[in-house]
DNA sequence: TTGTACGCGTTATCAC
DNA sequence: GTGATAACGCGTACAA
């Protein structure tokens, strides 16, 4: 509003002191009498200043911020993310920019460029499929970053052989779930206890979103552990319609996504005796179908018969983000690195049991 | 790093003109030849110049960016109204920093003072149960303040009448969910399928947590509701034991958080026939006691025989948050409100069959 | 111990 | 149309 907040100068005046030693005083720097200090500590005290940092932070240079881009700041994943990088962040005394691109390029680009802008350290950030070219001036003009959960620019990534292409691995640290050891680890699990006839449910035809490139992953290391396996796949394994599961002609379904499995539990409680989820009349006839999801979420293990996942931990892969980020502050000029942090299978019921 | 980046200056010598021709291109001000406009564009083209925000911002005095401070940002529900305070906040043209107390004092004063000394136009806070008279300074120097989920210094409150303390209410906007109401509908729904003994599992002893608020919020609405219709009230039915929870004497329990609905399922299961989730002997057995929860979740409808809750929209809590704010900001000197958005009973199955 | 002069990168007010 | 010059609020050399 109209109120004019009180400045260093405005403390100088009223102390009756100039202007750099009402600095000294607010900076903590040694040599200030007693008695002056008192002046100028009172004269802050009456003006109710507080010392603009944007100003500060101009004059030395450093603004002490981190950004954080992420498709969805709400989605669980992302939210632990964040938590992860605000440790970190907090810890090193930085101050943190959010936003969310839901998936838009165009506003991934306006973000980003508006955080440079504005100058901070360095940026996290899960970015969408597009091109990034439009980072390159920015990083090369000193913005640390590192994109999570996904590569930049996947689709020119050769994903087969997981070799990146040059141009967008040098554009900063990646850090990423290995989604394609969970599938592997997720099929092995099945076919160990006597699965062949597995299916894949998830959306690898949509370039755009995190969970397009997520089931492209999973999707990756399902064939090749099916293949790893001698097993043959049906290519309708791989684009399964939900509310087909049933008859989809598998004994076990890997989701690429909470809301897959989500729909996959849906179909086969509708399917299992016409008795919705209330209680089937035969409930040891309900799961028939092996299901293991990607992604933990709340109360699986009371889902009945519990849901067995492939998850990982975001806030550790939060944390890693920040601490890559600070380490590129601190003048580490080394080639951008690929993390990808493990996953864990948690064996909850819903994929222990042979096949019919 | 050491990398100096263009500044107008800079573009300004390059282009052969004056500092101010390059400030009139760059905000697209009229009264400049199309020949010079070329030439400064060219110029911010080939030093790959861009404006500094921080810069402009100090000068003109607004910053068109607004805080958002929870108790943990990751927490579904406050992620939720951040996703609704952004929706706002980027239809505004504002930009958001966040951050997380994890529920301390001290932690929210050192990241409230950190945005105002960044002067940020406005906060919304998910405050802690402390004192928030170091507000005052800030708000009385245009800080715009809305406080979400709950209200400041709570514990000050007359929680009996639902009047705030005047000091307080005059702080800033409150924006809640009807937690009380929410109590109220689920304990009446209860008794209108034939409870009588009906308990609530929370932690209303806990003063600092939001979690303790809200469960202090549901305890009233709850007694309130007992007491109207007539029904008496076993003190230990106020503060029960998930553990004892099938031995409690009680027909019906109200939940007052996620983690206490899980506490109670998890109880119940367990005792159910001894057999586990994965699938009791005797399934219509399993849910003698009935269940209401605060807080939907995940795959609620999955959990037999499906979770009934109390729900409310976190997203359009956010998005009310951030209106007041952009009202404030508007100029609205109108006194602090108090707006409690309504919740709703989402019925599914745990608690919509009459008591043994 | 304290103060002066200047610069950070931008916008705003005037002249020319 | 264009350009000096001051100003925003603060930090930093260097002088007093």
């Amino acid at each position: 509003m109209g109120i004019h907040r009180p400045t260093m100068k405005d403390v100088a005046a009223r102390a009756g002191v100039a202007l750099k030693t009402v600095s000294r005083v607010v900076n903590g720097e040694t040599g200030v009498t007693p008695a002056t200090t008192e002046r100028v500590l009172d004269a802050i005290e009456e003006l109710g200043f507080r010392r603009n940092e944007s100003a500060r932070l101009l004059r030395t240079g450093q603004t002490a911020t981190l950004g954080f881009i992420a498709e969805q700041v709400a989605d669980p994943d992302q939210a632990a993310l964040y938590r992860g990088l605000e440790e970190v962040a907090r810890d090193q005394g930085f101050l943190l920019y959010s936003g969310s691109t839901d998936n838009d390029q165009d506003r991934e680009e306006r973000l980003a460029l508006s955080l440079c802008a504005r100058r901070v350290d360095g940026m996290v950030i899960v970015p969408t499929s597009g091109d990034h070219g439009y980072l390159a001036a920015e990083i090369a003009a000193g913005v640390a970053t590192v994109f999570a959960l996904r590569p930049p620019a996947a689709a020119a990534r050769d994903e087969a052989t997981d070799r990146a292409a040059p141009a967008e691995a040098a554009l900063g640290d990646v850090v990423v779930a290995d989604e394609r050891g969970g599938a592997k680890a997720a099929v092995a699990h099945l076919i160990a206890h006597g699965h062949r006839r597995i299916g894949f449910l998830g959306t690898p035809g949509v370039p755009d979103a995190l969970a397009g490139y997520r089931s492209r992953r999973l999707a990756l290391g399902y064939t090749e552990a099916m293949a790893a396996a001698g097993l043959p796949v049906d290519q309708s394994w791989l684009s399964l319609n939900p509310a087909g599961l049933p008859g989809a002609g598998v004994t076990a379904v890997l989701c690429g996504s909470r809301a897959h499995t989500a729909q996959a539990l849906h179909a086969l409680a509708a399917a299992g005796q016409g008795d919705g989820p209330g209680g089937p009349a035969r409930p040891e006839r309900r799961w028939r179908l092996a299901v293991i999801g990607f992604g933990d979420f709340e109360l699986a293990d009371l889902v009945p018969p519990g849901i067995t996942v492939i998850s990982y931990d975001p806030v550790r892969l939060g944390r890693t983000a920040g601490e890559l980020l600070m380490r590129r502050l601190a003048g580490d000029g080394e080639p951008p690195r690929l993390v990808e942090l493990p996953v864990a299978l948690i064996p909850r019921g819903s994929a222990e049991f042979p096949p019919d």
